[in-house]
DNA sequence: ACAATAGATGCAATATATTTGCATGTATCA
DNA sequence: TGATACATGCAAATATATTGCATCTATTGT
């Protein structure tokens, strides 16, 4: 998703404490080209360096509300992280395989929505939109 | 959504037994306006006359799984179910109030989406795009 | 530099939603 | 009518996430 964010001025222009558990969060979330579980995030993190699995899913909640990651619902159980939407990363519908659980991005252009309207006349506050695309992917078909 | 659908007609023409538990799920979820948790429908059920927790989620499975029903994911831990897209009830997005945790049907208008390029690129299998708009609903502003 | 304070982390326990295994009851079919 | 398949209930297990509390670490004010 991003490989040249700095994610030490990111959390610094936030006002968050740099630590280095935070960058190992976002660093996984960054280099990976699909959103993850909590779950992926911790295993992945505690092969390269023990790490509290609660500390994860403190950083993942912390980082959600600052709004720099993601989270997205899947069909599943579990929420999948992902960088947040920037001026770089167009918000983008996600595709989700029932089958393997994996979820990937699909391109912002490939489902537009026009939510102008709906903004406009609504009656509560909106924060986000969230488009999900349910499936079996490529792989799972064979 | 629907109050005029023959239950018992639409299970037994899909070849599912048609049992009193059955027809008293669907009719909790089709009486009400918008979907509900598992946790809803059981307690709803479990007042108006005994049932098990657990056969209101086999029977919630059995009824997504032959379309009668739609699962739908929010912001929230739970999954929430509503009648399924038909010729009467055509596809449409939902709100999900994160602070009450309430879910509303959305107009299909209020947002239309053109999945068909999508559809005939996509290198996999598409069941079903899921539109969510997350924020926090009028009464909860208050 | 140093004590005081706030914030970050870890560990154990708990909560929540859902699923599984197995026993029993009930409907359907030959 | 008996055999079989399916529906239901109960208890236990599972998956995911959250809370409470203790401890460690960084930051701030002096």
């Amino acid at each position: 998703m991003c490989h040249q964010c700095n994610y030490k001025n990111l959390l610094a222009s936030l006002d968050l404490e740099v630590t280095e558990n935070r960058l190992r969060v976002l660093e996984v979330i960054g280099n990976n080209s699909y959103p993850l579980s909590a779950g992926d995030i911790f295993k992945t993190l505690d092969r390269s360096g023990s790490i509290n699995r609660v500390t994860v899913y403190r950083i993942l909640d912390l980082l959600v509300d600052c709004g720099l990651v993601e989270r997205l619902s899947t069909g599943g159980r579990a929420f999948y992280y992902g960088l947040a939407p920037n001026n770089y990363h167009l918000p983008h519908p996600h595709f989700y395989c029932k089958r393997c659980g994996q979820m990937d991005c699909l391109s912002p252009e490939s489902l537009t929505i026009d939510t102008d309207s709906l903004c406009k006349t609504f009656p509560g506050r909106i924060d986000k939109v969230e488009v999900r695309v349910d499936g079996v992917c490529k792989n799972c078909m064979k």
